[in-house]
Order: structure tokens, then sequence, then C-alpha cells
DNA sequence: AAAGGTTTCAACCGCATACGT
DNA sequence: TACGTATGCGGTTGAAACCTT
């Protein structure tokens, strides 16, 4: 029997979310929190498929997103974790908190790739070199997933060991990812919103004006897909944060470099099997934590 | 100014996995 | 354990914005 689709196809609005569904959706989320969303439908009478509803919740209205002008640091940590990682973006994202994993594919496919592919093409000479890496991440493309798999693990053990020390620490100045991810950055982001469609639609503006307060800052309704958000300390060890820490001047030559080194483009959907490294360097980061 | 080409990114689709019964 | 359903994820699409001629 064959699975069946998450919604009805009959009756249901596909295309781009209007301001109003944008509201009807936020302010229910306020209300009920994320989750559950085959009822937000039927609970909003929005005319979406629960998956359109937390799609736009995860990718655009959520809270603590930050949107457009990646920067040079985070360029670099997603050139990275995408040679550590393949496209596992929701993996990716959650190094990144303030970023979507649908942002950064879309940054990687748009932006990154075709950075990274110029700066590879001054770089034949090390075609041979990358060839014998390709071979060795068709072999060991389970493995590294695995590898990947038990880092996470590992990610997450640490999240919960840290626990009680991260809640003793609360008040300390120093802000930490899952803070930002949280709510608490909303109403920056709700007013955002509203202020784009004041621009993009100038005739469904009033929309925005009605009288809805939005206040996301409750810490306990937590939006995150992510295994490890939250657990990222703004701190990075010495030898991850060096590598994006470089001014812009030296950051594309060492991204040439990196590339010919880890081959990134041989085969960008695997892992670099041969990249044991910054791994070690990820693993040494969370646990000195 | 207009036409055509290119780029960007929000949203969709289908599969995989998790979860509840 | 098996099955049905909900949710998450990555690949892909297509409309709008932007650029070039």
């Amino acid at each position: 029997m064959g699975r069946p689709p998450c919604c009805d196809k009959i009756g249901v609005k596909k295309g781009p979310w209007t301001p109003e569904e944008d509201i009807i959706l936020v302010t229910y989320i306020q209300e009920h929190g994320p989750g559950n969303w085959r009822a937000v439908p039927s609970n909003t009478g929005l005319l979406r498929c629960s998956k359109s509803c937390r799609l736009r919740w995860t990718n655009y209205l959520r809270p603590g997103i930050k949107r457009g002008n990646f920067t040079e640091h985070e360029e670099k940590m997603i050139i990275h974790l995408q040679d550590l990682l393949g496209n596992r973006w929701a993996a990716i994202a959650s190094y990144l908190p303030e970023r979507t994993d649908n942002d950064i594919k879309n940054y990687w496919n748009t932006h990154l790739k075709k950075k990274l592919k110029k700066l590879q093409q001054g770089d034949d000479a090390n075609n041979q070199e990358r060839h014998s890496v390709s071979e060795s991440i068709s072999k060991g493309q389970w493995e590294r997933r695995l590898q990947t798999d038990i880092h996470m693990a590992k990610q997450a053990l640490c999240e919960a060991l840290s626990l009680d020390k991260s809640n003793n620490n609360l008040s300390d100045s120093e802000p930490s990812p899952i803070q930002t991810s949280t709510y608490a950055s909303s109403t920056e982001n709700i007013a955002r919103l509203l202020k784009d469609w004041m621009k993009k639609s100038p005739k469904s503006s009033q929309a925005g004006s009605g009288s809805t307060q939005y206040s996301f800052n409750n810490p306990s309704v937590g939006t995150s897909s992510s295994p490890s958000e939250g657990t990222l300390s703004a701190t990075t060890p010495e030898g991850f944060d060096s590598l994006f820490s470089l001014n812009s001047d030296e950051s594309d030559e060492a991204a040439a470099n990196f590339i010919s080194k880890n081959g990134v483009f041989q085969d960008e959907n695997q892992p670099n099997l041969n990249n044991q490294m910054p791994l070690t360097l990820l693993e040494k980061w969370l646990f000195d934590e």
C-alpha cells in the first residue's frame, strides 16, 4: 500500500506565502508552539499542507534566523563542513544556528560551488591526487557517514552532559548560539518581516499593522531540528577557528589550497574520507568544552 | 527602453526515518 | 513485530529579480 500524500492535493494552496498567511501562522505558533504540523492547517484555516507550514516556519518565519550576507567566517565554515560531511545540509546547519539548511544549500549551490570551481581551475596540477581521493571516497562512503553519525552522537552526549553546566551559566554575559537561535530575537525578526511586507506589498501592508503582538521569548518552545543547536559555544578550537579567521586577501588562496588538498569538487556528494584532521579538531573542540 | 539571458532563493516533491499504536 | 502516520531531509523547480546587449 502506497503512502498517502501528506495532505489533500485538492484545495491546497501552493506558491509564495502572503503576508496574511504568515501572520496567521506566526500567531498560531505563538499560541501553540511549533510542532503538530498536521493540525496547523485545520486549526488555522490556512489552505496549506502541513509540510508547507513547517517549511515556511523553519526557513523563514522562525525567530533567530539570519538572512543573506553570509560572512567570510560562515562561508569558510560551510566549505569546510561540506567537505567534511558532504551534502548533509541539516548537519551543516547545526553548526550555523542562525542559518537554515535551505539557505546553506542555496548558498552552496549558487555561490560557493562556483567560487570554488573557479579557484580549482587554476590548480590542475593536483588532478592526480584528487583522483585518488575520489576513489577512496567511493570505497568508504558508508564508513565516513558512520563516522559522522558517531560524531553527532558524541555531540548529543556532550549536550546531555553539559546540560547542568549550561543551566548554571545562563546568566553569563557571553552569548551562546542557543540563545540567539531561540525566540529571543523574534521581535526583531517579525518586525523585519513586517517591514519587508510593507515594502513588497503595499496593498496588503495593513495586514502587518494589526493589533497582534508577538512575543517569542519563551525559551521552552524550541523549533530546532538540529541535535546540536545550542550546544556549540562561542569559542572555537584554535585550529578550527584559524581556518576561518583569515582576512579576505588570504581567504581565496587558503580556499584554493584547501580545495586542491582535499579535492572538494571531485564528488561533492561524498564527504572526504581522507580529511581526518578537521574532524579531530571538531571533536577536540567539543570535548575541550 | 526592451528583449533575452542569467542568477537567486522560496517553495515543492518524494523518499527516508521516527514514532505511536 | 507490523503497520500507518508525521516529520525531516536533500534534490529540484520555477518565478522574480537582476544583468547584459
